[in-house]
DNA sequence: TGGCTACATGTAGCAAGACGACGTGTAGAC
DNA sequence: GTCTACACGTCGTCTTGCTACATGTAGCCA
């Protein structure tokens, strides 16, 4: 997929991939790998400050965890980043459908 | 629309809305309006910079025309502007797809 | 005549954000 | 002992959409 035109929607995906579950900033890449059959392979300058973003924004919180001698921080979504996964998915609905209307018309 | 979600996306309705058709710059922010409903209502300052982009990109051709008494740039898609349009409607599918596959997963 | 609105084009500077390149360190396999 | 996978992070760059501003015409209405 060409670079960048993730722009405004990697929010939406880093708070989906942790719906429901808690994932550390590695695994979050494997999961979108995972997800989109390999067509997102996002690099650690990506998601690593975008989580740090969503964190400060108050829709992740995040603790060290050490797992057989590797500390990783996991992240899960907070009460408000839950509302805030509603949102971005009726705004993707919606972008979707205003570009895709535009495009087809 | 939350602003900025465009970013990306838009040579792609500026190519789209100049698909079969010549249109000036002030017609194209209209033509983009109506073709969505009212949801895209994009100001010139983001509208008449992405035409020269895209003009200096080769996909875009314009002239000057004078319409009682006004002057407009009137801009066509070129041939190569044809192909990026094609290619763009495929970004676009394969974009929503993924990002949709996520999102929905 | 003067002012307002719609029409029409443009520039300059800002801000956000995704990315590439780099830096650091551990565990385990060979 | 070196290499790969795992794991976290920062810094600087670049693109690009937007706000604000600047300029000018045509036509209507008071």
């Amino acid at each position: 997929m060409k670079a960048d035109t993730l722009r405004g929607h990697l929010d939406a995906l880093l708070l989906a991939v942790l719906d429901g579950r808690k994932l550390h900033g590695y695994a979050i890449i494997e999961a979108l790998q995972l997800r989109s059959d390999g067509a997102l392979d996002l690099p650690t300058g990506t998601v690593y400050p975008a989580l740090r973003r969503l964190e400060r924004a108050g829709w992740l919180a995040s603790e060290w965890d050490v797992v057989s001698g590797r500390k990783r921080r996991t992240y899960r979504l907070t009460r408000s980043g839950e509302q805030a996964l509603a949102a971005e998915r009726a705004d993707w609905r919606e972008f979707t459908a205003v570009i895709g209307g535009v495009l087809e018309a």
